[in-house]
DNA sequence: CGTAACGTGGTGAGG
DNA sequence: TCCTCACCACGT
């Protein structure tokens, strides 16, 4: 908690600055505020489950980075460049060398006003990404709980079916080779077992994009599944291997004491998306793996999710992240968010109908029944997973091939049911055209934060080259625009945290559209309650702009991060 | 000449 | 079709 107005915490601030001047250059930690913030925790030992979001520090990098998002932010120097100041050489002392940096700071910001103040970003720079800078300093230091008991038994069990599964994979092919190299296992396949000619003659499988090589992805393994068993214990080797080497063994590196924390990096994504690394905490898989183990004899209910059936284990990575004792993990997840926003973007009747439809339990199914002319009740799980797979193709600008080889199709099949969304959502090919246009002439696109991202590409001579820019430009005020609101829900709801003081509740990790909480299980209700709705609220975006959609958010609960289930009590009345 | 350090390509996890 | 990060093999 660093609150301002309390006189103790202005102290220790003035104190840590002049230790900051003492004994480093800004050049090397000052300029990373989010970093000065963790800096600060560190020193003043300060429990930071709640941020104060008042307090704000303008940070020059992410400015400039709002400038020109696929410019990542580098070091100082470069900053300095980019608002043309001289770059001028260290002073002898490092105090001067400061109090020099500092200027050159303030000279910089000035020029940053008037340079984010005539794009109409001042308010997206203040408002939304300075202000975020402190909840993510927050997010770095809080720590997730961890079982490093199940890390560890998922580690052994893993290596145990990996070293099993290489020696069938050995005797299928007749002789060893490294099952990770690409290349070596392109030759077994292809040269040695010459896998490729079983297939049917027209039948082309897919190349890898720069060598133009046969590719050996799952895609293709799955191909030749009929032709030989070593695919399909290729298939199965990558899983467990994909698991055990990223999600387990990559995890366990990153833990300290059975706790873990991340990194957060808000200038990396040029879309104004978050990441995170060390570990990546926003891609752990989502649904278990099935695993066959001749060799384990499990102590069933030891381990939570891995069951014993017929030597069928099932694995989730996400069971590792648990919850301390008595408290949980609590999930809030925008429903369809880009989905909802192309409908607030393109204003087509039809969509903005749909979306606004509280009774339409899912909203793939009433776009399949309104695409196919069906009623709700006859739209199949098929129809749903196709109309899914044609929105956001088409949202992100497909071409008719390869939606041909996602929907299993001809090509013209493919072009007709384009070409029939498009019919039924006017407004959204409209939205498109219109969107590059606006690149064309003014050479960037806009998010409803009025976010920018520049595409010199858009009038490229080279027409692959265009059209990838025609097709990011777009991409990007959906994209972009989802990132906006999900930053603004992030500050939303630790803002509601903070001011409820006796609430005990922490905000711990964003995967794009979805927050995760730890929440004590006596404020389950409470909480639940609060960040629902300061997540649908109209007010949610500020004064920015009003979504003519609607986003609800569900939320459920769990002890483990792979164990969440829909919380059942509803709680409005906090 | 062996090894370390780094970059690149392929693959696959998430959204 | 867009955007990330991590791991591995392999070339320099």
């Amino acid at each position: 908690m660093f609150n301002m107005t309390n006189q103790s915490n202005k102290e220790k601030l003035r104190e840590f600055w002049l230790t900051l001047m003492r004994c480093d250059s800004i050049r090397k930690i000052g300029f990373q505020i989010k970093d000065v913030y963790l800096a600060l925790f560190e020193k003043y030992n300060i429990n930071s489950d709640k941020v104060d979001l008042t307090w704000t520090v303008l940070d020059v990098g992410i400015g400039v980075w709002l400038l020109d998002p696929d410019q990542p932010v580098s070091d100082f120097e470069h900053l300095l460049s980019s608002l043309q100041l001289p770059q001028q050489t260290p002073n002898k002392s490092c105090v001067d060398a400061l109090e020099a940096d500092m200027i050159l700071l303030s000279e910089g910001m000035k020029k940053l006003f008037q340079m984010l103040q005539c794009k109409d970003m001042w308010n997206l720079f203040v408002c939304l990404e300075t202000k975020l800078v402190n909840v993510l300093a927050g997010m770095e230091r809080r720590e997730m709980s961890i079982s490093i008991h199940t890390l560890l038994h998922f580690s052994s069990v893993l290596k145990r079916n990996l070293t099993s599964l290489e020696e069938k994979a050995h005797k299928a092919a007749g002789h060893a080779f490294l099952l990770n190299s690409h290349h070596q296992l392109r030759q077994v396949l292809f040269e040695e077992l010459k896998l490729d000619s079983y297939l049917p003659g027209k039948t082309k499988l897919a190349k890898t994009n720069v060598t133009r090589e046969i590719s050996t992805s799952e895609t293709v393994l799955t191909q030749l599944l009929p032709f030989h068993p070593l695919p399909g214990i290729l298939l199965e080797y990558r899983q467990l291997q994909k698991l055990k080497s990223t999600y387990i063994d990559g995890i366990l590196s990153c833990v300290n004491d059975s706790y873990l924390t991340t990194h957060w990096d808000q200038t990396s994504a040029a879309t104004g998306r978050l990441s995170s690394h060390h570990p990546n905490i926003q891609a752990i898989p989502k649904l278990p793996v099935t695993i066959k183990d001749h060799q384990t004899n499990f102590i069933v209910g030891k381990v939570n999710s891995a069951v014993e059936g017929d030597n069928v284990v099932q694995f989730n990575a996400r069971d590792v992240f648990i919850s301390r004792p008595d408290w949980s993990l609590l999930s809030a997840d925008f429903q369809q968010i880009e989905l909802r926003i192309l409908g607030h973007l393109t204003n087509d009747p039809i969509l903005l109908k749909i979306f606004s439809d509280k009774t339409v339990p899912d909203i793939f199914n009433a776009l399949a029944a309104q695409w196919m002319g069906k009623c709700v009740e006859d739209v199949s799980e098929a129809d749903r997973e196709q109309t899914k797979r044609v929105v956001y193709s088409v949202m992100y600008g497909i071409g008719k091939e390869k939606l041909a080889s996602y929907l299993k199709c001809t090509t013209d099949t493919a072009k007709a049911i384009m070409a029939s969304f498009l019919l039924k959502f006017p407004a959204v090919n409209q939205f498109t055209k219109s969107c590059v246009e606006f690149c064309e002439k003014y050479g960037y696109t806009r998010t409803i934060f009025k976010r920018r991202r520049l595409f010199p590409n858009i009038t490229h001579r080279n027409g692959a080259l265009r059209a990838q820019a025609e097709r990011q430009c777009v991409n990007f005020c959906v994209q972009g625009s989802a990132a906006d609101i999900c930053k603004a829900a992030m500050l939303q709801v630790e803002n509601a945290l903070a001011s409820n003081r006796d609430i005990k509740a922490r905000l711990l990790v964003q995967i794009h559209d979805e927050v995760l909480l730890e929440v004590a299980d006596s404020d389950l209700n409470t909480v639940s309650g609060l960040v629902k709705s300061v997540m649908e609220s109209e007010k949610l975006c500020g004064s920015v702009v009003s979504l003519r959609v609607p986003i609800p958010v569900s939320i459920s609960v769990g002890k483990t991060w792979g164990q969440m289930h829909p919380l059942s009590a509803t709680c409005n009345n906090s």
